[in-house]
DNA sequence: TTTATAATTAATCTTTTACTTAACTATCTT
DNA sequence: AAGATAGTTAAGTAAAAGATTAATTATAAA
């Protein structure tokens, strides 16, 4: 069945909020591991290990300069949350607004 | 902080295969726990305590008929992970793009 | 060339996750 | 009432995840 090693998965390496976080924070550009610390709370090997869960799931590249290690996002992996979510919200949409529309029955009209 | 315990986290419920499955086998509606299971390769006990997890993070919801019980999809937990989505698409939607007109550029237009 | 800096890797420990088998609860059938 | 059925809860275990301290690598600065 082939599935994808759970150290690769996308939605694996997303599932820790310390993961998302560092993936916002590389949002500004390339970033070296100590500007990313600043925002993070956490000691120098936990924020390595996150990152190097980030670059399995091919989410971020590494790059050396000098002694430092610049990481840089790679988004392209995040597509398939992306069509997970896309594949599934059509049904999730009608559900929700059939709640909607039941609460506007039962409660009146708050959102003509 | 007050962040919101694992247990209960979205992104955490929907990192497992087995429950993203669990969670597509329900828009076809509210099943019984025998229906699901046979689109499922695990023991009973397996898959209660996968409900369990989704349940817990507010995707499902059960309800006892007879015997059974029933469980239909309450999918308005995953606006979150569609929000997060939503929140950094625009950003990867860039950057993939300034992907594709650099790898345009390097190997020839296929796609104008 | 010694020392400091940036960060990783290794080793270890704790906690959480996932799964299993066994026991249990509730309901339905006979 | 005695089974059978549907599913959960409990208890135990193994593996994975996450964090920590200590050791290591590579580069830069003094």
């Amino acid at each position: 069945m082939n599935r994808r090693p759970a150290h690769e998965d996308v939605f694996q390496a997303i599932a820790h909020p310390a993961r998302r976080k560092l993936l916002e924070l590389l949002e500004k550009g390339e970033l070296p591991v100590g500007e990313l610390a600043k925002d993070f709370h956490a000691t120098p090997p936990a924020l390595s290990q996150h990152l190097t869960v980030l670059k399995k799931a091919g989410l971020v590249e590494e790059r050396r300069q000098g002694r430092q290690r610049l990481y840089r996002l790679t988004p392209e992996p995040l597509q398939e949350i992306s069509d997970w979510v896309a594949s599934h919200k059509a049904y999730w949409v009608v559900k929700l607004a059939a709640l909607g529309g039941y609460l506007r029955q039962k409660h009146g009209n708050p959102k003509t």
